[in-house]
DNA sequence: TGAAATGTTGGGGCG
DNA sequence: ACGCCCCAACATTTC
């Protein structure tokens, strides 16, 4: 009789999972599915979009253990002294888990790893989280790459990526001597006091089953057209899986073989490749873990971004008076997402046209997407800002309703989220309303040509 | 995975 | 027929 503990983090599914897969395989008899509440320190802790979303995931799982004789054990507490009171009680002779890459997690998975092995306890870590781990893509002279199309090009010059494991047909039983002491879900007070959740419930089904069928769904359908169709947030031509990849239900190996399957085009190339920008992503924060807080390129620590904090309340409630900005920042609010194009733009008009600090933007980002993901946040700001990895020059500024015109041709988008502007037809809805519109809408808290002057002459000063 | 300013070209209207 | 101007369309440069 061996006993195994598996650790799930985020990697909230029973397939294609390499820890709970090798558990199996080394002939773990009884097994106990645990998930630690505590949050590494280190990294900022989640916000309350995620937050809902991990209840809601933690709930599935524990349904599909259930459903195979299984459960998850929740545990709260250092997870040091947690896992060895356990092991104390279940009798444990192995700890698995995935792998995590951010800077506190890694520290503090790392720490559990000598602390478990200290006292003779078999660990074992794998990868579930990404086609190519951080350190297994380096340029030729050994350093991390910096840029984002050679690094797309390496990688695709790897092999393809490991076929994904298959569901386990049945789970060992959890230890029958274990007390389950472990609280409910919802005693880990993941939900909001104040229920400005129901949006986000009519839009998402968190949990492996739910991924899977929205994979489907997409690979079906919008997939074909997504090179065309992919920057259009009036149609539905994204998949809207970030949440589920970020929270595991699914797996870069599950999508990319799923892709691999898909009949011609160019959708999946285009696809993969913003798969391969979220692999960059994370092995960016890995190999500079300072750019949590501090630009990539230094130079940008003497930008003179301005401090107006009702300038920031106006874009994180979306009441800027730019229809395009209001109505990405208000489907953020209301659903715990936004299309790509249109975060691009939101947070090029923050850092440029308001000349506010990008990190004001990726914390408001961090509290309110459901899909919220450290390293794919800060590459995608620091980007925008033109202080990242690969990024924008910093002259490049979008303009939001040339940027609304092209990518939202007829409008819909814009008056699906403003409501003041139902009353406009097409494309009209895109330039701001002039002070003393009838409309109740505001008039733009700036002139976007001011604006984007005024980004200029900061830039100049750097 | 910009936008605006500036430069170039070529067709058509017109004296 | 010719030169001149205008201007859209496209290309290049600059921020």
């Amino acid at each position: 009789m061996t006993t195994a503990i598996l650790l799930f983090r985020r990697d909230l599914r029973l397939a294609d999972n390499p820890a709970l897969a090798a558990a199996l395989a080394d002939g773990a008899s009884r097994l106990l599915p645990c998930y630690l509440g505590a949050e590494p320190a280190g990294d900022p802790p989640m916000g309350a979009a995620s937050r809902w979303w991990l209840h809601h995931s933690l709930t599935a799982l524990d349904d599909d253990l259930r459903r195979r004789g299984s459960r998850l054990l929740l545990v709260e507490g250092d997870p040091l002294p947690a896992l060895r009171r356990l092991i104390a009680a279940s009798g444990a002779g192995a700890v698995y888990w995935n792998r995590r890459y951010e800077p506190g997690a890694t520290a503090a998975d790392r720490a559990l790893k000598q602390g478990l092995q200290g006292d003779g306890v078999r660990v074992r870590s794998f990868n579930a989280a990404l086609l190519n781990e951080p350190w297994a893509v380096l340029k030729g002279d050994g350093a991390p790459y910096r840029v984002f199309t050679p690094y797309w090009r390496r990688c695709l010059r790897e092999p393809p990526p490991a076929a994904p494991l298959p569901l386990p047909a049945e789970l060992p039983p959890p230890p029958e001597a274990l007390p389950w002491t472990g609280r409910a879900i919802a005693a880990l007070g993941l939900l909001p006091a104040i229920r400005w959740d129901v949006g986000l419930a009519a839009c998402w089904r968190p949990g492996e089953a739910g991924a899977q069928a929205l994979l489907r769904q997409f690979v079906e359908g919008p997939l074909a057209d997504y090179a065309e169709r992919r920057d259009r947030p009036d149609l539905s031509g994204v998949s809207r899986l970030s949440p589920h990849l970020h929270f595991g239900e699914i797996s870069p190996r599950q999508v990319h073989q799923a892709l691999s399957g898909a009949t011609g085009g160019d959708g999946a190339e285009a696809f993969l490749r913003q798969l391969y920008w979220r692999e960059f992503a994370h092995a960016l924060l890995f190999h500079f873990p300072h750019t949590l807080e501090h630009p990539l390129d230094p130079r940008f620590e003497r930008f003179p971004w301005r401090r107006d904090e009702a300038a920031l309340r106006a874009w994180q409630r979306g009441t800027t008076g730019i229809p395009m900005v209001d109505a990405g920042m208000r489907e953020l609010w209301h659903t715990g997402w936004m299309h790509n194009r249109v975060r691009m733009l939101v947070a090029s008009f923050l850092s440029k046209h308001l000349l506010l600090p990008w990190q004001a933007g990726a914390s408001w980002f961090w509290d309110t997407l459901v899909d919220a993901d450290l390293a794919n946040n800060l590459l995608g700001w620091q980007w925008v800002a033109g202080c990242g990895a690969d990024a924008a020059p910093y002259f490049r500024i979008f303009n939001p309703v040339t940027q609304g015109e092209r990518f939202d041709p007829a409008g819909d988008y814009v008056r699906r989220w403003v409501p003041e502007l139902r009353g406009i037809k097409g494309a009209a809805v895109h330039p701001p309303q002039p002070g003393g519109s009838l409309t109740g809408y505001p008039p733009p808290l700036v002139e976007l040509a001011a604006g984007r002057q005024r980004a200029l002459e900061a830039y100049a000063r750097i």
